[in-house]
DNA sequence: TAGAGCATGTAATATGTTACATGATTCC
DNA sequence: GGAATCATGTAACATATTACATGCTCTA
C-alpha cells in the first residue's frame, strides 16, 4: 500500500493534521500516485484504528478541532515493512491513456489525428510542468526524475504514433 | 472509462458471455488495465442497465444457466464516446511501484540494493514475457507495443538507479 | 451585510478485489 | 468413489471519488 508508506514518510518527518497534509500533497503534481481529500481522511483513520499512528486535538481561534496525527512506534515498523515490500515488489502498472489506441479503425483517419493532437498537448504540459522544478531537486526526488523522464519518452512515442 | 471500452470493443467484434470474455483477457498479459473477474460481471450489468447491452440466455447441458451479450445501437454511440474521449485525454498515470524510491535513506544501503535487484528480476520476467510475442502482432497493437517499450525503459532506468 | 471563499471534515456513491457457493466433469 | 478442478457466478469487503455540510473570516 503505497499511499500509506508516502503518508507514514510525511508524517515521520513532522506530525501533521490531515488538512494540511493534503495541503501539502495537492499542490505537488510530482506525485507518483493520486491522493484525494476524502480517501486521506480515510487512511489516516485506517491507520490510527492499527495503532500506526495517534492523534491530539488541537483548536485554533474558534476554527473546527483538528486531529494531529503522530507516527508511533507500531507505526515505524509498519513503515519500514511497506518500504522494503515496495522496493522489492512490482505491482502491474497501468496505462489507461492508451487503450484506445488499439480500436483507431472504428473512427476516420484524420479525427484520430487531430485526437492524438489534443492529448499530446495535455502530455507536454504536464512535462513542462515537471520541466521546471529545478535539476537539483529532481535529482534528489527519484520519483520526480522518474516521472520526468516518463513524459519525455510518452511525448516522443506519441508523436512517432502520430506521423503514421 | 477505459474498462468499458474495451468490453465494448470486444464484444462487438462477437458476442460472448462473460465467462468467456474473462477467459479471453485473463490469458493477455498484455493488456493496459486490469480487469478482473467480478469486475466484469458488474460493469457489464451496469453498461446492461444503461442499455448498451442486450442478452439473451444460453444453456450447455447441465451446465448453469449464462448470459450472451450483445452491444444495442446505444452501447455503439456510447463506444465512439468513449473512444473519442479516450483519444483525446490524458489521464493521470500511476506508478506505484516507483514511491519507495524517495524513502530509501530510511534503509541500509546494501538492503536497498539487495530489493531494488528482486524488483528488477520482476520487471525482465514481464519484459520477456512480451518480448515472446511475435513483433507482427506487437506492431498491429499499439498497446502491445507501448508495454513493451515502456518496461525496456522502466529496466534501463532501474539499473542506472541500481549502480548509484 | 451579503456573498465569496477558506478551513475542516463527513456522507453518499462508485469502483474494484477476495472469498465463497454450487453443480458438473474428469482423474486417479 | 473421493478429490481436484472446471464452469459459472454472487456476496462481502476494501478502496476511492464526488457531493455535501458548517462555521468562520474577509472583502466589496
Amino acid at each position: 500500500m503505497e499511499k500509506k508508506l508516502i503518508l507514514l514518510g510525511l508524517l515521520q518527518s513532522r506530525e501533521m493534521h490531515c488538512y494540511r497534509i493534503i495541503e501539502f500533497l495537492d499542490g505537488s503534481e510530482a506525485l507518483p500516485v493520486t491522493l484525494k481529500k476524502a480517501n486521506v481522511y480515510r487512511l489516516l483513520a485506517d491507520m490510527e484504528k492499527d495503532g500506526w499512528l495517534t492523534h491530539f486535538s488541537e483548536q485554533e481561534g474558534n476554527r473546527p478541532q483538528r486531529k494531529v496525527y503522530t507516527v508511533t512506534e507500531a507505526g515505524r515498523k509498519a513503515y519500514k515493512d511497506l518500504l522494503r515490500q515496495s522496493l522489492s515488489s512490482y505491482p502491474r502498472p497501468e496505462f489507461p491513456g492508451i487503450c484506445g489506441l488499439d480500436f483507431t479503425s472504428s473512427l476516420p483517419q484524420e479525427e484520430v489525428v487531430s485526437l492524438l493532437e489534443k492529448k499530446l498537448g495535455l502530455m507536454e504540459a504536464k512535462y513542462r510542468e515537471l520541466d521546471t522544478i529545478p535539476s537539483e531537486i529532481r535529482n534528489s526526488h527519484l520519483c520526480i526524475e522518474y516521472m520526468h523522464r516518463f513524459y519525455k519518452h510518452e511525448i516522443e512515442w506519441l508523436k512517432e504514433v502520430i506521423s503514421t
